[in-house]
RNA sequence: AGAUUAGCUUAGGCAAUCGCGAGAGUAAAAUUUCGAGGAAAGUCCGGACACCAUAAGGACAUAGUGCUGGGUAACCCCCAGGAACAUGCCUUUAAGGGCAUUGUGACGGAAAGUGGCACAGAAAAUAUACCGCCGUAAAAGGUAAGGGUGAAAAGGUGGGGUAAAAGCCCACCGCAGUGCUGGUAACAGCUCUGGCAGGCAAAACCCCGCUUGGUGCAAGACUAAAUAGGUAUUCUGAAGUAGGUCCUCUAUGCGUGAGGAGUUCAUCUCCCCACAGGAAUACGGGUAAGUUGCUUGAGCUUAGCAGUAAUGCUAUGCCUAGAUGAAUGAUUGCGUGAUACAGAAUCCGGCUUAUUGAGCUAAUCUCUCU
RNA sequence: CGGGGCGUAGCGCAGUCUGGUUAGCGCACUUGAUUUGGGAUCAAGGGGUCGUGAGUUCGAAUCCCACCGCCCCGA
């Protein structure tokens, strides 16, 4: 149920560029996010983490991991949707807690209608 | 015992829940094994490997490099040693000399050549003579002791000597050279000889010795769609339509070009030659895409031996990331000195830089005790 | 993986190849003059660890080495 494959994960060119040309965008303090309904039945991720974020390789990989950790747990109560997630601002360890409460306001748009009713985000944690 | 400096080692362990990459396993699951670093970094050097070029080697150019010996696959690397310098102490009238240091140590050639040395100073390299000194009636002449300039001025100190001076002579020191001794060598020591060559800089050009083909895993190898095009073979050249009309005839005519003939106002007509159309099949080249290269290697562990050491040899055991939109995280607990810098992308050997805490070694200083 | 360039005053640039004792230029800034006032103009002035650190040299923005930051290019 919380598996995370390569099934869902947005890998080509065009799959990212057509859910830019949506221009459907949430932004936060740390993300922004670029979304679009798709078919499949399941939600894809995008990542774009650059290197004007933050310079070092480990503290970008750092800010992937936990976003895909995140995706992870949250998109089974989601339609399907593909997302792209961009990074504002540079984020640590210390910074998790925000980030999670970021993540789940700026992505309340994709959740079902059902578990909308049944279950606030913070009780899925 | 503490502090400072320098160097070396180490980079964590166990457990729970949900997850990630690769392998094994399965019909599919279940299950199971492994899963970043000392710098993975910067890309500064050296290789392996692959392709291209040359196919025997040599010379030149370019770039790099430069005390001696050793290590290595190789090196702008490492180890050991030696000049030189720095710092401290001792010594000396001075020049200089000695000792210590886990300090530095890009250190071939300046007598192959070319050029440079601001300002100051008489003079900055062919030496020269400003103030001076001696000398003289005055010049000429002799001289470089002293003064002054500078980063640097043709050995230093003392004595003799002289008109005044000067390695002109002597002693000691420095310098250059012969010889001997020690050392594999760089070099060191001793003796003798020479009155002293001639400043600095080659991280100025340069000369000499040595090294040096190019491109890089997006190298390269294999499989290979769609579209377009290439080569070969075969088939077709139909229908429609055109030649004023009808009949017959013409199938390279309706496209192009060269030539010829006829008629003629002609942008007309005809003849002949060459090329050109369409379809199918096969072939090879090759793009996208995929597979591979891709991890067993100048490998690691332990022990012994050789060597001052770098390192080498022998034996024994081990297999330890291989992704490709690119794998280690989230929430906790136990426990600890446990954090920082930081994430493999073909692979090794170095260098450089970043860095927490703990431990070890050495030197120096301070305090206490004997 | 490989190659190239830049860093000098608040901003944009010279000077670096060939080392030399005031490190300049333009705009901007400050003060004064001019004007009723402003602008323009004229005159004077301030402002620099030459990206950082080591080295060569009597002397380094310049030469050598190592770092830091920015930009560009090729496969």
């Amino acid at each position: 149920m919380y598996a995370y494959t390569k099934e869902l994960r947005l890998n080509k060119a065009d799959d990212f560029s057509s859910v830019f040309i949506l221009r459907k965008t949430r932004n936060g303090q740390w993300l922004k996010i670029h979304y679009k309904v798709n078919d499949l039945g399941y939600s894809r991720l995008g990542l774009i983490v650059s290197k004007k974020n933050h310079k070092r390789a480990n503290k970008r990989n750092y800010m992937k991991r936990v976003i895909r950790e995140l995706f992870r747990l949250e998109q089974p109560k989601w339609n399907g949707f593909d997302v792209i997630f961009r990074i504002n601002k540079f984020f640590t360890q210390d910074d998790f807690v925000k980030i999670h409460e970021e993540f789940i306001k700026l992505t309340e748009k994709l959740l079902k209608l059902d578990t909308k009713e049944h279950i606030t985000p913070s009780e899925a944690v």
